[in-house]
DNA sequence: AACAGGCTCAACCGCAGCCCG
DNA sequence: GCGGGCTGCGGTTGAGCCTGT
């Protein structure tokens, strides 16, 4: 079909984004929404084409965005997911409330894929009960073997540790299906269809920051200079700093709690 | 302190698919 | 059914930062 002209037109700026380009864009986007892309830079007056904005609102300025580091849990879910999904990155991000497919993309590329790879040669004798031809099919053994492997700090806690690696074990799946065990219980989260994402988009459905909203009545293309963000517009808007946030955390702190962090530090040995 | 090589991550590019006239 | 416009996605790039020598 037909492609979409690139940011080819004379005039239009390429490269980091400033910070007074942010926060023209995020009001803009606050106030009015994202209806349109290609016609926003105009609406907004950046010199910056439409898909330059809406890169950078997914990556970095959406208030939903959670910065900072990966979680041990993120990894592995992220790992789990791509055995899964394989490059699917915008489908893996969808699960990972808070993460954007680039984001992702650049873990899997910089940390992830490097780590399997270096215990596939490290530990190729190691058996893995899954019969999956996946490369990365290896992934429960590699964190049930050898978490020193694992970049991040291990507590002093002798106990604490297995337990952290006895949960990483924990999150075994079978295709579809992610089993999260714990003690005393067998709790499994038999996920529907993963290529049926409505599923997903529904439970994170308080993603408000993408629903598209109203252009203000374009009389003319004159750039709207000023949108000064009240109270009442992000209530207008149903939109809410650090809502979808909370989503995020409340779906790791699930996860832990059900791993058996939040109280039972005793896990079943696989 | 200076340099080189490696690493990270924001941003760009180009393709595919959906929507609509 | 066809074609153009637009968005979304995945792959790739490169500037800046980090680390080792």
């Amino acid at each position: 079909m037909g492609r979409a002209p690139c940011c080819e037109k004379m005039g239009l700026k390429k490269g980091p984004w400033t910070s007074e380009e942010d926060q023209i864009l995020t009001s803009f986007i606050h106030k009015y929404g994202h209806g349109n892309w290609r016609a926003l830079p105009k609406q907004a007056g950046l010199l910056r084409c439409g898909k330059s904005c809406r890169l950078r609102w997914i990556n970095y300025l959406r208030p939903d965005i959670k910065r900072g580091n990966f979680t041990r849990e993120e990894e592995e879910a992220i790992i789990k997911l791509h055995e899964m999904l394989g490059n699917r990155w915008s489908a893996i991000a969808a699960r990972l409330p808070g993460r954007t497919d680039n984001e992702i993309k650049n873990v899997w590329h910089t940390h992830l894929k490097k780590r399997l790879k270096d215990h596939t040669t490290t530990t190729s004798s190691t058996t893995s009960t899954r019969s999956s031809s996946n490369s990365t099919s290896n992934v429960k053994s590699q964190f049930v073997d050898e978490p020193e492997n694992l970049n991040y700090p291990q507590p002093s806690s002798s106990d604490v540790s297995s337990s952290v690696t006895k949960v990483s074990a924990a999150l075994s799946t079978d295709q579809d299906t992610i089993v999260v065990k714990g003690e005393n219980m067998e709790l499994s989260e038999t996920f529907p269809d993963i290529d049926d994402d409505s599923f997903w988009s529904e439970a994170l459905s308080t993603d408000n920051s993408s629903v598209p909203l109203q252009f203000p009545k374009a009389s003319n293309d004159e750039p709207i200079s000023e949108f000064p963000i009240t109270k009442n517009d992000s209530e207008e808007f149903g939109f809410s700093f650090g809502l979808n946030m909370d989503d995020g955390m409340e779906f790791w702190y699930d996860l832990f709690i059900r791993t058996g962090h939040g109280g039972t530090p005793e896990l079943p040995e696989f």
